[in-house]
DNA sequence: CTGTTAGCGCGTTCAG
DNA sequence: CTGAACGCGCTAACAG
């Protein structure tokens, strides 16, 4: 294994050398750049991280907290996303990636968690699927001794930044879309979960959209359980003219309904994912793109790792019309 | 942060003492392991896993190396059983996990694979989803350079285990149940992927039971896709009593296709993925426990990393029946 | 059985 | 602008 210490060496310079010039520090020649990095290439040096990580004191080490999702399980889909879109992220950016369940710290403490985190030198972490009901993990983000980023909850400090779509607006939009389609009065708009960040956003969107329009708008929790939501449609559906989701797998449940009930209502849904394919039908959804998000919440961390100060980032989105023929093509 | 000189200090003993007693060595007296262990717990003393590491030299630091299925996009589910089981399993054990993906290593030699692992301090890897058209990765598992186990791929050599269910006799005993259960005479087998190792398994499965039952089979390359499943099943369902699918998203399309054609056919899967239940229908399959085979290959690799030898370990399945009610409640 | 010592590979002062 | 020296937290020989 070729050690810094070669590298060195073989460039005829001190190791501190190649380190500055590894990590772009300024006082370096140009000279003596080119002649380290000649070096590098030739002997194929790949610096070990996690010797950089030890010395370094928690730098390039990130981990990824992920609110696994145990009751609905169609919906890996999401996460995996967001796992393969960060993983590829921080690779790219150089960073180690450390991926953790939110079951792991089931029943400990925010003292237990830290410690945890410390034991693997983290510096820095990126919350996928928080919600209000977790307070441990909500008091690492206040304690801000970790930098970190946190999807869609809109979460900000010095040390964090969040990042998300324009809930707001994009329920908004789809809902518009599909009561212009179809030439609606009235709404049912089953939303998500109690206590999610997200759930509100949304719901003041289809507010803004039912005002505008005066249309007759009729809200129902639907948990983001499908299940939910097909009891929801099979009370609701009825009375009135078109069925807004605030996610994909509850407007599964809401057309099954409508299929056993044998009537037909416009439906609309909110994520974008590939199972929608499954269901048979078409309609309107907002196409999130969870990849790219997780991306951007890995520059994010970069960001405030190298110093930057926490703030919130709002990414776009499109509404589009998914359909079987889309999908496994 | 407290670290192992502060236990040492607080316990009155060398640093390489704690070390011992953290470690399991042997040659440390009753008396002074509980005397350390003691102070451990007061001080809620946790190892640095990355100073460990570097240290011992790779050691605890293992690497999942997931194929993930780009193509057929709603299989997420599976990938991410193997990567919770695999994350969980390894917390458990005290190892250190790093999440990577075969499109990390595209294009890429096996010299440079192999720098990239040394780079991260790896000591081993788990495998998910090998084909006989991976080359690279394939040698970098005969150069014996890694502890490694292999998902359901028949590798075997001094450092390298594999893990899997029996995939003969679990297309065997679907398929019979369902032959069985519906009184067949002739069966249509929709077979996975070209070079997958599985595909040949589960093929001589169902020619077995072909030939015990003396059932005229017709084997078609369904390439683990849903559309392809469906379109075979539109050009040759109708001429067989009964469809076996090598897996469960293939079972879809070929209900889809016989939905269409509104013609019914029993039809069984393999897998047991939730995905199932958005089919609207209901059908035989094996349940794998993908969870459970991914802890499984870390407690082998973890067995490997301790100086165990290569083997093949073969774990259980079941044959389940399933339907929307048990899914979504 | 215990303590001392020397690294692991790298980052980071601080003289030169 | 460069390089020697120290330390990160831990493991592993070796001495005592």
């Amino acid at each position: 294994m070729v050690s810094i210490r070669d590298v060195a060496k073989h460039a005829g310079v001190a190791i501190s050398t190649v380190s500055k010039v590894l990590n772009n520090y300024p006082n370096v020649s140009e000279e003596t750049r080119i002649k380290v990095n000649e070096s590098v290439k030739e002997l194929n040096f790949l610096p070990n991280s996690v010797a950089a990580a030890l010395s370094s004191k928690q730098a390039g080490r990130i981990a990824l907290l992920i609110n696994l999702n145990t009751r609905t399980q169609a919906i890996d889909e999401i996460d995996m996303r967001y796992l393969s879109g960060a993983i590829n992220k921080a690779a790219e950016l150089g960073l180690d990636v450390n991926t953790l369940f939110f079951s792991m710290f089931e029943g400990k403490t925010e003292e237990e968690i830290v410690r945890y985190l410390y034991s693997q030198s983290i510096g820095g972490i990126i919350i996928y699927g928080l919600s209000k009901n977790d307070e441990v993990l909500q008091s690492v983000l206040q304690s801000q001794i970790f930098k970190s980023v946190v999807v869609d909850a809109p979460i900000v400090n010095e040390n964090t930044s969040c990042v998300s779509i324009d809930q707001e607006q994009a329920q908004y939009d789809v809902a518009r879309k599909t009561v212009l389609d179809n030439k609606c009065k009235s709404i049912l708009y089953i939303a998500g979960k109690k206590n999610g960040y997200v759930t509100e956003e949304r719901i003041k969107g289809i507010r803004r959209l039912a005002e505008e329009m005066e249309l007759d708008l009729l809200i129902r929790e639907g948990d983001f359980s499908e299940r939910m939501a097909r009891k929801i449609a099979f009370d609701c559906a009825r009375k009135k003219d078109v069925i807004v989701c605030a996610s994909d797998l509850m407007a599964i449940g809401a057309m099954r309904a409508l299929m056993e009930m044998d009537i037909f209502r416009p439906v609309c849904g909110f994520d974008g994912i590939t199972l929608m394919g499954y269901a048979g039908k078409q309609m309107n959804t907002v196409r999130q793109g969870f990849a790219e998000i997780s991306e951007a919440a890995v520059e994010e961390l970069h960001y405030l790792l190298n110093g930057g100060e926490g703030r919130k980032l709002t990414l776009d989105y499109s509404i589009v019309r998914m359909q079987y023929l889309d999908i496994i093509c």
